[in-house]
DNA sequence: TGCCAGGCCGGGT
DNA sequence: ACCCGGCATGGC
C-alpha cells in the first residue's frame, strides 16, 4: 500500500474539519430533481434567501415542471422569479433549458440522466446561460454524478489557505480536486456544501478567522497544481 | 449609503 | 487566453 499524496491528505483533512464543525448540509433543498435544475439557474450570483422566493412563486402557481414553464409567458416568468434578480435574463435562461429539455429529451430528466456525462456536460454547456458552475451543479446535485462543483467560496477559502493560487480557471481547480478526492458524488455534495457553509461563516471579502474550523491550516506553502 | 450574494455572456485586447 | 461592463433584487 502507496501513502497518500500529501495533496489528498490535506484536502482530506479540510473536509473532515469542517464536517465535524458544521455536520452535514443536507443539500440540494428542494422537493424534486427539476427544481433543483432550475434553482442552480437563479442561484447565479445571487443570495439563496432570493432564489427561495423566485422558487416559492412557480410552485405556488403550479409550474415547477418543464412543459409548464416551457408554455409559460416570459412576461410571467420573469415576474415570478423577479426576487431571485436578473429577472429577464433569468427567464431567458431557464426558457433555453427547458426547450433543451424537451426537444433533447422529451421533458424526462431520466432520459436527460442516462447520457453519458461528457456528452451532457458539454450539451448543458452549450445552452445560452448555463456555464460550468450551473452545468456541473445540475450533474451533481440533481443527477448524482461526481462532478466537484467550483465557485466562489471554493476560491476564496482555498486561495486564503495558500492551497492554490488566486487566479485559476475553473477546469483547473476542479481537476485539482478530482485528482486527489475518490470520485464520490455524496463527498462531493457535502466537500461544496461545506465550503460555502465556512465561506459565508468566516472566509467573507472581509475575513473573520475567529473561530474558524480551517485557522489550524494556514500557512505559507503554496503547492502547484 | 454602499457592498455583497452558491455566474454568465458578448465584445474587446 | 484573459479582462470588462452589464444584468437586478434584497439584506445588512
Amino acid at each position: 500500500m502507496k501513502e497518500k499524496p500529501r495533496t489528498t491528505r490535506q484536502l482530506e483533512g479540510y473536509y473532515r474539519r469542517l464536517l465535524k464543525a458544521y455536520g452535514p448540509q443536507h443539500w440540494w433543498p428542494a422537493d424534486s430533481r427539476f427544481e433543483i435544475m432550475i434553482g442552480a439557474i437563479l442561484t447565479q450570483n445571487t443570495a439563496w434567501r432570493n432564489v427561495e422566493r423566485a422558487v416559492a412563486n412557480i410552485k405556488r402557481e403550479g409550474l415547477m415542471t418543464p412543459r409548464a414553464l416551457h408554455r409559460v409567458s416570459m412576461r410571467q416568468l420573469a415576474e415570478m422569479i423577479r426576487p431571485s434578480g436578473y429577472f429577464r435574463v433569468k427567464a431567458g435562461r431557464i426558457k433555453a433549458f427547458v426547450r433543451f429539455l424537451i426537444q433533447q429529451y422529451e421533458g424526462d430528466l431520466r432520459r436527460m440522466m442516462s447520457e453519458p456525462v461528457g456528452i451532457l456536460r458539454s450539451k448543458l454547456l452549450s445552452v445560452k446561460g448555463i456555464g460550468s458552475e450551473t452545468a456541473d451543479s445540475i450533474l451533481l446535485y440533481a443527477g448524482d454524478v461526481p462532478v466537484f462543483v467550483i465557485d466562489a467560496y471554493t476560491r476564496r477559502v482555498l486561495s486564503r489557505h495558500r492551497l492554490i493560487p488566486s487566479k485559476v480557471s475553473y477546469d483547473r481547480l476542479q481537476r485539482f480536486f478530482m485528482d486527489h478526492l475518490q470520485p464520490r458524488a455524496a463527498l462531493y455534495n457535502e466537500y461544496h456544501a461545506l465550503l460555502v457553509k465556512v465561506g459565508k461563516e468566516h472566509c467573507r471579502p472581509t475575513p473573520a478567522c475567529q473561530g474558524c474550523p480551517l485557522k489550524v491550516y494556514l500557512n505559507g506553502k503554496q503547492p502547484k497544481i
